[in-house]
DNA sequence: CTTTGTATGATTGTCAACAATCTTCTTGAC
DNA sequence: GTCAAGAAGATTGTTGACAATCATACAAAG
């Protein structure tokens, strides 16, 4: 076996320990999978994380069914953990189901009384936004914005399961949100989504709210989507 | 083997032969908490689950995780795991995602070519429905028939992971669901809707099929939460 | 009588070893 | 050369013991 990296590269005993072992080891494995550190569909195998974390496979047994809870690895009986690698198919699915809570959570921001102190925090944030989109590149920033967006809704919404639910497949789909916002193109369409959002949450009508959160996901997706299958495509082909 | 599965594939393919431990007992907590045999609120103990089913604590803890997946119970650091007693205001909440995932699930079928081969038995069990609505009592053989209907028209609409998350929110709503049919008032209008439905599927009008759903599952819910109130004031009264 | 500190038991967190199962490699037959 | 057993190694599943932490009871001080 390849062992490049052994037992001495992290030391946990350092950090704080109000989180359990498990809960530390799977925060540091959500980055490496988030970061594509480890790639979708990587075998990840208990007995490698515990030496390199130098604990005992306990804990890496839960921290790995943690992840499995955000959706970022699959367990499979008596054949461990690997990376989450969805098809299109599945991506697409995702979407959907975000596109219909993201729904859901702006009307009930639009429909809520306490809606004005959250109005200046989605002006601030959506200026912030159109002096982003325009720039050249793959739009990290712009991304990083709609990230902080949709966290204060989500927050603001104050639906707790709702968050947990909306928590976890933003983790499951930011690779591809990311993919979707990667032109000035489509990020300026994102733009024009955000104003007709915060305008909606200005009159506080619901039914435009939850109808534009849910066309802002759909466009999303089908850019993400087609970005996708081009990508397969060309390596299919190559 | 006859059947030659490509290891690329293993997404959902795997059916577990032999159910681990952990899912057996998971199993059986997940049937006493649905029944009440273990209260709300409960605290559920590792050493006493570990010693009645006559195994160590490992598999129990991961029971315990996959209870708390599903939302039967909830795992507080350093003080283990208890049954999970939802406030009023979260049952609402959870309704109110049921409410928009079911509009979603049944526009996905209206709108699906496939949709003819499904109305039989969707025909079939609506009749049950109405032979059942009418009988007096609190209606547990109908809900039964709900539980189906839902079953069904989830697989149905072929989106894996919204079969796991409205899985998960039925399990945690049942509860509620039956106290909210436990009236023939009630399960008059609910076989209505799920006339609507039908037509709806039969239209192929997606539109009309996501309306009816979340009207349906909210109607539910206020019932539902209408008579919670009613025995929390009766129990605080008292 | 209330409050604070402490001891004690109960409970979860972690570990290392063993058992069961799967994967891979070899071997052999056709 | 392909395919099918079978053996060897790798990996997950399970166990019992130990350590760390929490909850409770009780005593002492104000």
């Amino acid at each position: 076996m390849t062992s490049p990296v052994p037992a001495s590269a992290v030391t946990l005993a350092a950090l704080p320990l109000t989180q359990s072992l498990a809960e530390q080891i799977a925060a540091r494995l959500s980055e490496r999978i988030l970061s594509g550190a480890y790639a979708p569909g990587q075998r990840i195998m208990e007995q490698g994380v515990a030496a390199e974390f130098a604990v005992s496979r306990g804990p890496v047994r839960e921290a790995l069914r943690l992840l499995e809870k955000e959706g970022l690895v699959i367990i499979l009986a008596r054949r461990g953990a690997q990376v989450t690698n969805p098809t299109i198919e599945e991506v697409n699915e995702i979407f959907d189901i975000r596109a219909m809570l993201n729904g859901l959570r702006d009307r009930m921001i639009a429909e809520s009384p306490s809606r004005e102190a959250l109005i200046p925090q989605l002006e601030q944030e959506i200026a912030q936004l159109l002096q982003f989109a325009e720039l050249p590149g793959l739009g990290d920033d712009y991304v990083e914005i709609v990230i902080r967006l949709n966290r204060l809704l989500t927050h603001a919404a104050g639906n707790h399961r709702l968050q947990t639910i909306l928590g976890s497949l933003a983790v499951q789909t930011v690779r591809y949100t990311r993919l979707g916002l990667s032109t000035p193109q489509r990020r300026r369409q994102s733009v024009q989504h955000w104003q007709q959002l915060l305008q909606a949450i200005r009159d506080g009508d619901g039914d435009a709210a939850e109808r534009i959160a849910r066309r802002r996901v759909l466009d999303s997706r089908d850019a993400a989507v087609e970005l996708l299958r081009n990508q397969q495509n060309v390596s299919s082909a190559a």
